[in-house]
RNA sequence: GGGCCGUUAGCUCAGCUGGUAGAGCAGGGGACUCUUAAUCCCAAGGUCAUAGGUUCGAUCCCUAUACGGCCCA
């Protein structure tokens, strides 16, 4: 054996080595291997769309130049069948020794999948039918170090698909599809919005004071002010406070963050519209919800009609609507709601192995009953109506019964998709809703909500009677694209630190 | 936080209640001028997640830990 290793060749066991091997030798045969910028004059869908009528064996006199990520590289000998895929598609390369010249050709052949290329060439579908590029000029536009995942499973392992979603959208291109999905949604509902008059604004994400939800929030620090701050869990206050203002119409389409347990329907950071109407209320956001979501549905899936996870669900109007009280009742088989004695509600909690605590109320109660009762049978869209004023610190009270608020929220597939009421406009009011859930966390309930005081200022200003929504984004993408977890509709879920 | 399951080659997976591991693809060498998961020949590739324990001997049995998945709170 010789004693210089640069004559054995590249090491053939470690593909990352050989990568390398094949870089270094590239670049000491004076190749750019990461070049500035490329002129291409065609994508792999023009190239289809001018010439989808070709016949097999069939040529043309266009030249094109093409570029795109070599997928798949099938070595014939003097010839050699690559494939590019670019933002639109895939197109073949037809190379030919005789073609492209000894030296090109071999250049070629030596292209690894999952770089980047670039080629030049007569457009022409080959005798066995493919659409086909052959090129006179094939150059590397931007080298691969690391070998792709294998070519017909694919990249099944979830850990690696979440944590290198790159290699995910590489591998999978139907994943592609999926978010192609979520940012047609989020692009139509501000199409919606705006054709409904109204306004898409911004609000703080770092807030002194976390409002609008019953969570934990993420708290982080601010030097010049050496205070702390909370990552919003949700913008509703600040909305709202906009209505004072004299916006009549507001929505944001917001990443809001609660510091609570992950799981395949919940991420520490997640995407939510919320929307108010001066005048409105909780019918005005009922309509809307359901012209929403039935118009997005149509707009970017094309059916009204879903299988979610194996199960139908039609999205069709008009939705169902019903009680939490008639639900609960229905499903118990014995009368219940807010005015039912507590004594009752709590054998009945404690007949369906719900442990209650010690500040809860009716309301609390019967929201318990419904969660564990109730919602997971509801999968075709429902709206459920009559929340209890308990449960509910931010809602109006109904007319006729002030335990309960003109509140709902709509329950898919057996999961919460929005949520809605007649906004609470009354100072008075909000400022004792404020001061029992102040009580509340005093007495250890760190999910209750503090007392806001510049919003109770707001509110003393006058606000509009007013009608407000959100709605989960993210489960509504899971929805209309099937998915089983939220992790599935977020392109970068968030993960432990590698091990 | 609790329970169950998983972690074996770059990727996808096998591996017999225990005897220190196999395949396909990818990668390396070779043949092939119409391939489509191309085909054929050759060679190579492993801290069996990590750390302990039991055993003459552990990918396999036990314990702990890490990461992931599902279910529950």
């Amino acid at each position: 054996m010789t004693e210089d290793a640069r004559t054995e060749g590249p090491p053939a066991d470690d593909p990352l080595v050989a990568r390398r091997a094949k870089l270094d030798v590239l670049r000491s045969q004076g190749v750019d291997a990461y070049r500035n910028g490329f002129e291409r004059t065609a994508t792999a869908a023009l190239v289809a769309d001018r010439h989808g009528g070709l016949e097999p064996g069939a040529e043309t006199d266009e030249v094109v130049t093409v570029a795109g990520r070599v997928v798949a590289k099938r070595d014939q000998g003097k010839a050699l069948f690559l494939v590019l895929r670019d933002g639109t598609g895939e197109i073949q390369l037809f190379c030919r020794q005789n073609v492209l010249g000894d030296e090109a050709f071999a250049f070629a052949a030596d292209l690894d999948l999952g770089d980047w290329a670039g080629a030049t060439g007569t457009v022409l579908r080959t005798r066995r039918g493919e659409l086909s590029v052959a090129p006179t000029a094939v150059e590397l536009l931007s080298k691969s170090l690391r070998p792709l995942p294998e070519k017909y499973h694919g990249l099944t392992d979830t850990e690696t698909r979440y944590r290198q979603r790159y290699v995910d959208l590489i591998a999978n291109p139907e994943v592609r599809g999926v978010f192609e999905t979520r940012f047609r949604v989020i692009s139509a509902i501000r199409r919606f919005m705006e054709g409904r008059g109204y306004l898409e604004v911004e609000t703080p994400m770092l807030q002194p004071i976390p409002g609008g939800a019953t969570a934990r929030p993420f708290v982080t620090h601010h030097n010049a002010l050496d205070m702390d701050l909370y990552l919003r869990i949700a913008p509703e206050l600040y909305l709202k406070r906009l209505l004072v203002g004299g916006f009549e119409r507001v929505y944001e389409i917001n990443r809001s963050f609660r510091n609570e347990g992950m799981s395949p329907r919940h991420n520490p950071e997640f995407t939510m519209l919320e929307a108010y109407q001066a005048y409105g209320d909780m019918e005005s956001m009922r309509e809307l919800t359901e012209s929403l979501i039935t118009g997005i549905a149509e707009e970017v899936i094309g059916t009204l009609d879903l299988t979610y996870q194996g199960v139908e669900v039609s999205l069709a109007s008009p939705w169902r609507q019903a009680t939490m009280a008639e639900l609960v009742t229905a499903a118990a088989g014995c009368d219940l709601s807010v005015h039912t004695p507590l004594a009752d509600l709590r054998a009945e909690c404690e007949k369906r192995e719900i442990p209650v605590e010690g500040g809860w109320g009716a309301g609390k109660m019967l929201t318990e009953l419904f969660e564990k009762l109730v919602e997971h049978t509801l999968i075709e869209p429902t709206f459920v109506t009559m929340y209890p004023a308990e449960t509910s610190p931010l809602a109006r009270r109904n007319d006729d019964d002030p335990a309960l608020t003109d509140r709902f929220e709509l329950i898919i597939t057996g999961r919460e998709f929005a949520n809605a009421f007649s906004e609470l406009v009354d100072p008075i009011d909000q400022r004792e809703r404020f001061e029992a859930q102040a009580a509340a966390k005093d007495a250890g309930d760190d999910e209750a909500m503090w007392v806001d005081a510049d919003y109770l200022r707001a509110q003393e200003y006058g606000m509009p009677p007013a009608g407000g929504l959100g709605i989960g984004i993210d489960r509504l993408v899971m929805l209309l694209t099937d998915s089983p977890s939220i992790r599935d509709v977020l392109l970068f879920p968030h993960m432990r630190p590698e091990a």
